[in-house]
DNA sequence: TATTCCGATAGTGAC
DNA sequence: GTCACTATCGGAATGAG
């Protein structure tokens, strides 16, 4: 999976559009933060060799809250529970998205797009809107507000876009219907005049998980693929397989929505695996599923 | 426990007990026996460089049995329905001890004595009745002949003294009261003038299992401590730590006792987990019960 | 429905 | 109640000095 990993680096820098970040990956302030005394709210990576993540640096050593705290309001405390276990971890690329230059791909006055740390397919990205009135908002309450929707699926198209986009870079040399146009691009074809190739945009989705685990109100945009060794576990693959994921073109959700419904999600989550290209049945037979989807994988990509 | 295993193989040297094997570890024959054709019945390893068992002997490649066969008796046939099968391994043992001298300990008009191949404790021997009359019954079958009892019961002392002697060799010098009897004989002082020991005898034990998965007659002789890395789950600990392992003093079993019950028999392998020396309880937590024996052996070593 | 580690549980196949 | 292998399932901790 290296060459994944490193593929996905490459996202990074194959796009215009440019991340918001500016300061770079180590400052002299940095090493003089290592003392407890310049460490206080602003927390700081404390080994710098540690590739710096959201976790990384929520998780970095911080002095407990002080007894005495100058009053907050509700929402900042509702933010204070969250910080500083792994349900908040998403907070951290939400307020800097500028310490995150690796996994932050664009930021925009609504949201950040960032690349899922545990990726569950060749593409696999999250966007995360800023607006402090919605991000502890279960998706489905704040996705019932038709202007923040609205908001947030032009940023998500534009997101799913860049997915397409890279997953087209990524392999489109293995793509039959791609290959005119691979071929065109090798010949030096200006980008206005290639042949269309594959729609790489089919096969992304984009869409939230009806129980999520991590508090930050996060989008999903993920390749159709399910090819990543992050997919470990029978939930892994039916939070993406079921009903449980529920595209964000199905918001807002009527008030009697089945999906709503924790019991019936519950049993998503628990359903027999099934193969999403072909529908083969897997049972509980993980292993087996890993298996053909890397079968599948190689007869997808080359469509 | 390389140091187990090691100390196991002079349990072959240590005692007059010679077995009757007298065929070397390796012949001609069996090279010659490597064509098909010279196999037939008596089967022979494939792999001259594994270690031989009974089970890489009965397991060797064989030709499946030929459909014109002469006239078999009743015992026979059932004799071949073990055959071939792991549940039939033990006849190896019991019709050819010669080929495994560094197995068989003893042999005798009525039993054949082997060191277990997977102990369960630091000494684990099997004492292998030879009657075919008997060796396939079950236990609480073979054992209602008061008169095959008695002969076995006195093989199985010969058997627990040899242990308790085996015992005493790999362990007299870790314990306090064998002290004495340990320095007397660094002294030189002649075995009918030592002073006595640790009685070793009261740490071996002599029994069944009420469900057997071997098909044929054995009764256990083992140490008491089950100190072992091939005690490897809850059924292997729970078979000789519950009513599931019958003492083959209790034999012959009255027709009503519990013990005879499958229901009951299965709960207590499935028990939850009681340190044999403290009474300690352990639940499901084998891995836990594990390192609790590893400590509990050293003191138990040390009485 | 975050991951990761450890460990308990379950099914299979065995020459 | 044979072993050994693979895998599934289940709980607990989760950073860092």
């Amino acid at each position: 999976m290296a060459e994944t990993a490193e593929d996905l680096e490459d996202l990074t820098r194959t796009e215009s559009v440019a991340s918001s970040a500016d300061s770079p990956e180590s400052t002299p302030k940095q090493d003089e933060a290592q003392t407890p005394t310049a460490r206080a709210n602003t927390t700081k990576p404390s080994k710098p060799e540690t590739k710096r993540n959201a976790f990384t640096e929520l998780m970095a050593p911080k002095p407990r809250a002080p007894i005495s705290q100058a009053p907050q309001s509700l929402a900042s405390k509702a933010s204070q529970v969250i910080r500083g276990v792994w349900r908040g971890a998403l907070i951290e690329y939400i307020e800097h998205p500028e310490r995150f230059p690796n996994q932050v791909l664009r930021v925009t006055a609504h949201t950040v797009l960032i690349k899922d740390a545990f990726p569950k397919s060749t593409i696999h990205l999250l966007l995360l809107p800023r607006s402090p009135a919605h991000y502890l908002l279960h998706p489905h309450t704040a996705f019932a507000d038709a202007s923040f929707l609205t908001t947030i699926r032009a940023e998500a198209a534009e997101a799913a876009r860049l997915a397409a986009a890279e997953l087209a870079r990524q392999l489109g040399s293995f793509s039959a219907s791609n290959r005119a146009r691979d071929e065109a691009v090798g010949r030096g074809v200006p980008p206005d005049r290639l042949p269309p190739g594959r729609d790489y945009a089919r096969e992304i989705r984009v869409g939230t998980h009806a129980h999520p685990s991590m508090a930050h109100l996060h989008v999903h945009i993920i390749s159709r693929d399910m090819r990543s060794e992050r997919v470990k576990h029978r939930k892994h693959y039916n939070s993406f397989n079921t009903p449980f994921f529920v595209p964000l073109a199905d918001y807002p959700l009527a008030e009697d929505d089945v999906r709503r419904e924790t019991g019936y999600q519950n049993a998503n989550l628990r359903r027999e695996l099934v193969c999403w290209r072909c529908g083969r049945t897997f049972g509980n037979r993980f292993a087996e599923l890993k298996r053909h989807l890397e079968e599948e994988f190689v007869e997808w990509r080359a469509e």
